[in-house]
DNA sequence: CTGAAAGCGCTTACAG
DNA sequence: CTGAAAGCGCTTACAG
């Protein structure tokens, strides 16, 4: 910047002034300032940035999973790319940790927050009794929540934190039309192959379906929950189709579970879907790359990150802290559903 | 930190030296010092540190991926995993990145640079005439390089950039290893799906891919290049078993487009593996979930991840720029690869 | 072994 | 509209 302001004639705090879009320089002077920085292809340290008061120009987003799970998940990485999209149009830095579980997690907050390395969080995988909430609250550190802190899916009337967004995901809605969809097709029997137990959304969708098989009239209906691996959904899938009332769709949380569902179906002798409809929630190449081809929800991962990055800017802006609505996941139809036998 | 000193009843450098594990302080003062940094929850400024010289004590991670890719390589989060270990254990932040192309990711290499945003990188996705590391020696920004920058599969004599070290990944020899097996098992017609043809690595499985078939005398042995989606694996698929002499087994460079194509055999008619074999190029859940279950080179991507970082932070330590080898990847056998029939 | 002082590269009141 | 100066929170020669 001193060589700036040499070879402009300028002082520095006029290159500072022109540079930074504030009042206090002539059009002409910011014009010229501009050129010789663009000459010399300077860019602000961010660390004299942040020490002058400047914030850290960097969004924290912790991933806590065990390392099982990691890498199962389609929607991860489009999501991320998605906040990317908003971060970089304004210069900001994501700062990216994988962790083993909450505990760590919040430790991570902590140490960005005493080391002044994030502005804010996105928070993602909302649980019940979450600690998290609270912790950034009380770090004063700005944060959205992706997924929605409510369990029973009513919206909230404000926002309980002054400076913690949530960006809400309709589990219940997208549940509702899913069941809806099969029951339209003639299924009664619907068994619910859940995530996590702890995480929010596992409880929404359980509870949604909960009420909708009430409403509908399936009494056959149920869920389990499972740690979202393949594992798990296969032997949930085994456990299910051997029973005495075996269901003739499957709701499956992940796109995994689902495929390892299928196989088991095939392994046992049914048909996809002539004896048995698979829904996967979370759409993604897998869906698309099996055959049958499968019944997926789609949430529109990039969509979603690109808003929690927005909501996140906005609150960095100083904006109000809100619990915004995502549009509803798309139910996209292939070839594993159809209706029931007999 | 003042507050540390005052609190102490020693001089802010004291409080430096003593946090820092320099000489110049006695192991009492040391010890009292530390106990008050620890009472208050004190880290040092990561801004504040940068800006005397110390580094961003940050290390950035560029993808560069079209978006419709995303999100379908299982590979990824597991090897950002492992390097998180080793990143973490220093206390070194890792900056993410998603972009579009490599010309925007030589534009996020200068930004860093420029903004003194990262102390180095990890470069994944090497590719034939990458612009990379010669932008980055440019710049003086350490590196490591993942994959290997050789096209014949040769180790290099030396490195040849003085900040620039490469983990090397044997595709050849692993190439070498699944064309073996599956001679054995009696194929000659073997139809490899590659990935996307400007990677090294897609490179080094082709050339790797032909000498063996020569070696092994299998004239009706080829390589197609795809974008690693579940479309062009299918298509790839189906092409090449309408063609005359339909392959009796098929390599895929990647776990979705095995599934597509294991889908496709399905689809016209052929049962895995009695019809056709199956060998995957990176292990996944996915790989276990399909059914028949996929046989697949497993690479252990967190190891992986965790060798480069490790590689990255011995740079950072002034260490020597090295082309390192990494183990090469297992064949893990599973359902999918038998002898053809006949 | 310890303290006072300068400096890293910015931003921002405060005078001119 | 512009310049000289202080300050952000550390580290590091340099005297004592």
């Amino acid at each position: 910047m001193k060589d700036i302001a040499r070879r402009a004639g300028v002082s520095e705090s006029a290159v500072s002034f022109a540079l930074n879009d504030r009042p206090g320089v002539s059009e002409a002077t910011r014009r010229r300032v501009r050129q010789v920085a663009d000459q010399l292809g300077w860019r602000a340290s961010t660390a004299a940035r942040a020490l002058s008061g400047e914030g850290a120009a960097t969004v924290g987003l912790v991933l806590a999973r065990p390392a099982r799970t990691l890498g199962v998940e389609s929607f991860f990485l489009q999501f991320v790319s998605g906040i990317q999209e908003v971060l970089s149009e304004r210069h900001l830095g994501l700062l990216f940790r994988v962790v083993a579980g909450a505990e760590e997690e919040c430790a991570v907050y902590r140490g960005w927050w005493a080391e002044q390395r994030v502005d804010g969080v996105i928070v993602v995988d909302p649980q019940i009794g979450d600690p998290r909430p609270a912790l950034l609250d009380s770090l004063g550190l700005p944060a959205v929540v992706v997924g929605g802190r409510d369990v029973n899916g009513e919206p909230r009337a404000a926002a309980p934190y002054p400076v913690i967004s949530s960006v809400r995901v309709d589990d219940a809605a997208a549940m509702g039309a899913v069941v809806e969809y099969l029951a339209g097709l003639g299924h009664r029997r619907v068994v619910h192959v859940a995530g996590l137990p702890g995480l929010a959304h596992t409880t929404r969708r359980i509870a949604s379906l909960r009420a909708c098989a009430a409403r509908l009239g399936m009494p056959g209906v149920r869920s389990v929950t499972t740690d979202y691996s393949e594992g798990q959904g296969a032997e949930a899938t085994r456990l299910a189709l051997a029973g005495t009332e075996p269901p003739t769709a499957i709701i499956y949380d992940n796109d995994v579970m689902a495929v390892a569902g299928a196989g088991v179906a095939l392994e046992m002798g049914l048909t996809v879907p002539r004896d048995l409809s698979v829904v996967a929630w979370e759409d993604s190449a897998l869906c698309r790359a099996t055959h049958p081809r499968l019944t997926a929800l789609d949430r529109d991962a990039t969509a979603f990150g690109r808003r929690a990055a927005e909501e996140l800017v906005s609150l960095l802006g100083g904006g109000p802290a809100r619990d915004l609505p995502q549009p509803m996941p798309q139910l996209v139809v292939r070839d594993s559903t159809a209706a029931p036998r007999g």
